[in-house]
DNA sequence: GTCTATAATTTGATAGAC
DNA sequence: GTCTATCAAATTATAGAC
């Protein structure tokens, strides 16, 4: 089920996923990727026909790279530790890139976006939330576990836009925190 | 201080604002623009010299717009109500526009963006986080108000993410009840 | 305030040689 | 896989008439 792609491919990912973090689908352009990776616009057609192509592919490889980093929900490794796994993924994420999550980005236009993008999007979220409500589903109940779920990870997002906005990473850091500490009273009561 | 404008460019802001927040600042157009409102785009510039004047005019009035709403965060209400209408503004713009709010749009594309637009953006959420840090301020230490506060303004934002990308507006009305839930055990601790 | 006309640039995409 | 060459369309923006 994971495609793989050729190295000059997967670079010209690495330049588009980046530029398509901070300014969107349309910031990237065929040009600006070629020359960024030292070919001509026709070459990388050659690797993605059209331009949905390519963005699906980018979100597809980020959705495996990121499951590949949290692991299996469903494993022994306490609900608090798999939490604090998620929260470094999104750290990772915004100090090496310095912009938001680029499911974030993209889920924001995704009214905008070429569906195939789009539903890959909307899979990327899918895949979050699920992880996360299988991290606390050994403490809680199933229905509640997965409302707490989807709020941790839109929290995350926003956490992120905040932080990029403001160009000040503590909002991340501190939204972190506080869902901690949300998370615990929740297992306790 | 509040800028005024002619019907002609309210007409104009209107359209863009709308279509910003589905696409970004890049997907409007002044030819889109023009034509939605029945002139040639020539007239659009007539109003809004540069793009950037116009990114920067919709995202102050959207400021404004907000703030009438608002109010004081220091009158008499009780926190919890005040935290209620803050809900009530992000639900309305969800369900009105079905797209993020302008700021999650702008602020995420924020390291591409004209330097006068992400300034005004950087604003609204200094806005944002004040207003709900006044709102707490009564009933929490000064500190613990203004890290929750952030917190709640970066919950909302992406809830709204999630809620366009999974087409699917539960997930903000789930995060403010989560939200509410926790905001109510940090008043009582 | 709005128009016509136009300049200068950038964009996604294709045909066909090597 | 990469190139040259090219196309059709769209973009921001300006000059100048009405």
């Amino acid at each position: 089920m994971k495609k793989t792609y050729s190295a000059k491919a997967n670079e010209i990912m690495d330049v588009a996923e980046a530029h398509m973090r901070k300014g969107g689908f349309d910031a990237v352009s065929f040009r600006d990727l070629a020359s960024a990776v030292g070919v001509k616009s026709a070459s990388v057609h050659y690797h993605f026909p059209q331009k949905p192509d390519l963005g699906q592919a980018i979100v597809s490889r980020y959705r495996s790279r990121i499951a590949e980093t949290l692991g299996d929900a469903a494993d022994s490794r306490a609900s608090i530790a798999k939490l604090k796994l998620l929260f470094s993924v999104y750290s990772t994420a915004l100090n090496s890139g310095d912009s938001v999550c680029l499911c974030c980005m993209l889920g924001a236009e995704s009214r905008y976006l070429p569906t195939d993008v789009a539903a890959e999007v909307s899979l990327f979220f899918g895949d979050m939330t699920d992880w996360t409500r299988g991290a606390l589903q050994a403490d809680l109940p199933k229905a509640r576990a997965a409302a707490l779920a989807a709020h941790i990870i839109s929290a995350l997002q926003g956490a992120m836009v905040l932080s990029v906005a403001l160009d000040d990473n503590s909002h991340l850091t501190n939204t972190q925190k506080m869902l901690l500490r949300f998370v615990k009273s929740e297992l306790e009561s």
